[in-house]
DNA sequence: GATGAATGAGTATTCATTCAT
DNA sequence: TATGAATGAATACTCATTCAT
């Protein structure tokens, strides 16, 4: 048992070396660009090695975005369990850690938004199909809890309350991709986090209650 | 004269032509998956006639989103030129305009988000380039008119008006992605037009003078 | 018959100027990477026309090597029928004849030599392999007279009178073309000139009469 | 250590397997009508192995004339180190080496000339350039060194000993290829040996001392 | 488990040639 | 004659994946 134990840490281990070296290769050359050999050379092993530990070249991209989301949905579970914050504080919160985590790993951010939006998501093993399905999920629920909180407690208006999450999250994956596309356009201006703040506060200005609507 | 008018006339057909294959393919299939021979195919032209009119491969795909991002723009400024509209009914019928060119191609539209934030946009030609630069600063400006003008006209609280078409823009987008990507998964909810409305209404709200933040 | 000799007078002028453009652009691309769009825009009429005068692109190619075996070739006879020059001074002048020819067009020279040893030799129409064996024979029969003409007056050694013109000619050629290599390869020397005098100032030395050999 | 030695001689003989198989497709059908699916065929490998072994069409080409230059210096040098023999001795020596290389290998020595002056020499890799560039130094260098020692030793004439070398080679490249030339127009003559022979006892002849020029 | 040599299917692109006008 | 748009066959090269060691 000792023994297993140590394989599985040792193979946990090697899981995390290639999706780090994947991580650093896909990050700067993209999906299409990046080759197998490319992330195995960044990870020192050999290409058969990686087909050892991810089913293909799709999964193992689609394992960044995964564990992108797992970091995200852990740190939204969070803000929900801080019981001294207000609906509006949590508000804030969630802002944050959406923004943390975007700062922590900006590109397979941005990678994890295009991943669920394309034709790449159809081509995933059930499993992984199965288990990004439960994570957005989770992170959604995270979400939609601090805004029926909200709504129940009287913060926030209760005309569509369901909808608050998918708003909030399109709103924050939207502004990044747009951000990201003016700074390729035009190469220099980064207004993104300020950008955010605005769009966040228009947002909770927007959802609050006791205002003439 | 007469001769090379219709040279000219005859030259855009094939384009469009080419440009309507290149539409179905690439929405049925994607980007990678879809081959020069598969659009030549359903172009009913041979593969060596696609090159007549588009330099490569990218160039086809990227003329999809120009034309797009064209029509959009163009709608947008019709929206602006409507002077027997209030700013606050300007914000609609904006919202309606994008709408309405979403549905008109939906795909294509999606495209064109990807493209402008994503690796691809650094292999186009300059010339390409920079007709995508400007239209892009064309359908922001006339989002941004229509900000400005509520703002001075004192329907728009006046923050930070010049960032509110970039959160607008950005959150079109963001759910319109959001949604296809919870419809891939989930396969047959459709929330996206009430979503919208929601998103757009909460938006028209956050920043409407008058009220208490 | 006026109107047919200005036909053929006019159609003649067409596949000089086709040839003219041709020379220009197989010189400075080579073979290969020269194409027949290349040479039309050169010629200033379209590629159709082209066919109008050649066959295919090997034959237009190999036209030229044509055109410049002709010109050597009449240079040539016209040494041999320079009554008032000993057998000695024939062999100086054809070879400032050779020469002459060579720096009157470097490349297409070049090329003809390659022509003459090359695969492309066997996918030509048989008239033009005909016309090129033809003028073949007379180059190096010039030559040959020449060299018999030597040895019956006594001037040169009559070892292997027949041998000598193959010897004399291959002797150029192979000098051309190694000097352009080494050009190519070091860029900068070029000694062609000089190392050609020494060469034929030996060959000449080598084949002369008393001399205890 | 064992192990990386072996390795080391396994891909020595995959590259040679490969080359053997190029020799035999360029030399059938010229470089361009050889494709490298042919050349994998016959070297019953797939077609991307050659791509581990050489980095293109052209690499593999230029490969099999340096290896042909490499045989050829070799022999030339050998020529040099025999000390007991004479300069003229050591010219013959030289002659039938170059004639013994010729034999071995008629077609990639053909080759080679046309390699050392075309535009092909302009696209390979610096490395492989540069590779080509010292080989044919040294074989020059060998050849110039039996002329040198013939002049101070008092066998040769002394007008200008450096281009005896170049002329040497040309002489020989020039015949070889003329006659090749030849072949193919007549298809059936084969006088190459014997024109040779004649060449260099000219060409010995002329440049031997005490002989009234 | 780890390797890395070998595979071979897959495809964008070129360009000599044709032919309706 | 001249045109030039259209053709479509031809091919070098890549790279995800496998498997013998």
């Amino acid at each position: 048992m000792g023994i297993k134990e140590r394989r599985e840490r040792e193979r946990e281990t090697r899981r995390n070396q290639i999706m780090a070296a994947a991580k650093r290769v896909f990050s700067s050359k993209g999906f299409n660009r990046s080759t197998m050999e490319d992330i195995a050379n960044d990870a020192e092993l050999s290409p058969g090695t990686l087909y050892l530990y991810f089913k293909n070249k799709e999964e193992l991209y689609a394992s960044l975005s995964v564990e992108a989301l797992q970091t995200l949905t852990k740190r939204l579970e969070e803000v929900n369990e801080k019981n001294d914050l207000n609906p509006e504080e949590k508000l804030m919160a969630l802002t944050e850690s959406l923004y943390a985590s975007y700062e922590a790993n900006p590109l397979t951010f941005i990678n994890m938004f295009h991943l669920q939006s394309s034709i790449t998501l159809k081509n995933l093993s059930p499993e992984l199909m199965s288990t990004i399905k439960k994570l957005s999920g989770s992170t959604l629920g995270a979400c939609a809890k601090v805004f029926e909180e909200g709504v129940n407690e009287g913060f926030f208006i209760d005309n569509h309350p369901v909808a608050f999450a998918d708003i909030f999250w399109g709103l924050f994956s939207g502004i990044v991709l747009w951000e990201e596309s003016k700074r390729i356009i035009d190469y220099d201006k980064d207004y993104l986090k300020e950008t955010l703040e605005i769009a966040f506060r228009i947002f909770g200005r927007g959802i609050r209650k006791g205002q003439n609507s």
